[in-house]
DNA sequence: TCTGGGGTCCTAGGACCC
DNA sequence: TCTGGGGTCCTAGGACCC
């Protein structure tokens, strides 16, 4: 059996762990640079806030409605994420987490004689609530699939006290004809539009349907969300290989015109990718600089370019990798636009400890120098925050009138974000 | 004026090889 | 008139997830 753990509304129930006035009241949290709506409390859903709501939008489709409206916090996000999986980890043997708010823990069944997956469900919420802040809600069923349909039970209906348990074919089939399509965890908007213009409206009408006509028409992913929802367990998300490609992209605050108001931030990009891939133990082979124009703004020209350069031996260095997105930049800069976004890509990895077996004919003192310094960086930055050491071509020309250089997160807007009251010590709330 | 970020998997079709 | 057979690898695009 497994039992799929998700946070209720994550981002909002972070903010009102340390924040209760906005208990009950519609909330919402923004992306990045304060665009748009990623996180919505239910009362915001209630309103009939979209998610992905352009913030500027908010006030004139809502007009009147108080709405409490944050800046996103991954930090805290982050670190509250933490707590609640060190607590999931401490109550089942086998945990894999599937994303910052939702976990997958694997019931042992040899103790299934004494065990009763219900108890145990609203104990884990109860203990999680209780010694974090952060509501959840768990489903239980033999498969992935299924665990995912019965949590979205346990989160809408009071009555489950916080978890659902499938664990008989009466009990799956009844949950299965009250469950919309749109909302089986695999099928997507495409998907359930297809299926609904041909009457499959609830997830029962689904597995009516013959297991070849749903291969045909899906492939073999579609059938195994359909398998699944028989009760047959086809999903495995244990042993997940190393990254094939990392990616760091940011829309900019304002729009970018020169090849060096592009290079600071692709710079911090680079170098960003390249913690990633020592937090990996990986190496990349390939450096992918892509630039993108505001598609937005009909009246601008549009463009849209990338350029790989492929590394002369696998790297994760940050001068190595910062290097390569340098050239990378040089090879498709274009004057004349107005960029908005920009990314950096790392691919073809390859483990670090390859590296020796594979290609004897690198400058191994430079690589070893590299490794130390990348080793310092990430000391430094895990220690005392991120880019607190970095290249200096990650950060702007010294301020004439303020004397302090500044860096590409510097420019990244926040204006309502909280404090990070469980990273900083002069955040920490004060009880006055 | 203002519109997020980071991944995975699958398939079809073309290039290429013998 | 007639134009093989079988395989691998790569890439782009679509769909999905959070």
């Amino acid at each position: 059996m497994y039992a799929l753990v998700d946070c209720d509304n994550c981002y909002v129930s972070c903010e009102r762990v340390f924040n209760p006035r906005l208990e009950g009241k519609a909330v919402v949290v923004l992306s990045n640079n304060d665009g748009c709506v990623v996180a919505r409390s239910p009362e915001a859903k209630a309103l009939g806030v979209p998610e992905g709501l352009p913030f500027y939008q908010l006030a004139e489709r809502f007009p009147g409605k108080e709405i409490h409206v944050l800046s996103s916090n991954y930090t805290l996000y982050g670190d509250m994420s933490a707590r609640v999986m060190s607590l999931l980890r401490a109550s089942a043997p086998d945990i894999f987490i599937y994303s910052i708010d939702e976990a997958f823990l694997t019931l042992p069944e040899s103790e299934y004689v004494y065990f009763n997956p219900k108890t145990w469900g609203e104990t884990l919420a109860a203990k999680v609530k209780r010694w974090t802040g952060m509501p959840v809600s768990i489903g239980v069923a033999p498969t992935k699939t299924l665990a995912k349909v019965a949590s979205k039970f346990a989160k809408r209906y009071p009555g489950y006290r916080k978890c659902c348990v499938i664990d008989n074919d009466e009990r799956r089939k009844k949950a299965l004809s009250l469950f919309p399509i749109a909302d089986v965890w695999g099928i997507g908007r495409r998907t359930a539009n297809r299926l609904e213009a041909a009457g499959i409206r609830t997830a029962l009408d689904f597995t009516r349907l013959s297991a070849e006509s749903v291969r045909n028409a899906m492939t073999i992913t579609g059938l195994r969300t359909w398998m699944e929802l028989h009760g047959r367990d086809c999903i495995t998300l244990d042993h997940l290989p190393r990254k094939q490609a990392i990616c760091t992209s940011r829309s900019f605050p304002k729009m970018q015109t020169t090849r060096e108001e592009l290079a600071v931030p692709l710079s911090s990009f680079a170098a960003r990718c390249a913690a990633k891939l020592r937090h990996e133990h990986s190496m990349a082979q390939y450096v992918t600089v892509f630039i993108s124009t505001n598609p937005f703004r009909d009246d601008l020209a549009q463009s849209s370019i990338n350029h790989t350069v492929a590394l002369p031996a696998p790297a994760s260095s940050d001068p190595e990798i910062t290097a390569a997105a340098l050239k990378a930049l040089d090879a498709c800069f274009r004057e004349g636009f107005q960029w908005k976004r920009a990314a950096v890509i790392v691919s073809g990895t390859v483990p670090e400890d390859e590296l020796q077996t594979s290609f004897l004919d690198i400058p191994v003192e430079l690589k070893m120098k590299h490794t130390k310094l990348s080793a310092v960086a990430d000391k430094v930055n895990k220690r005392l925050g991120d880019e607190t050491l970095l290249l200096a071509c990650a950060m702007r020309a010294t301020d004439l009138e303020t004397g302090k250089a500044t860096t590409f997160r510097d420019s990244i807007l926040h204006a309502r974000r909280s404090p990070f009251y469980t990273t900083e010590i002069r955040d920490i709330i004060e009880v006055l």
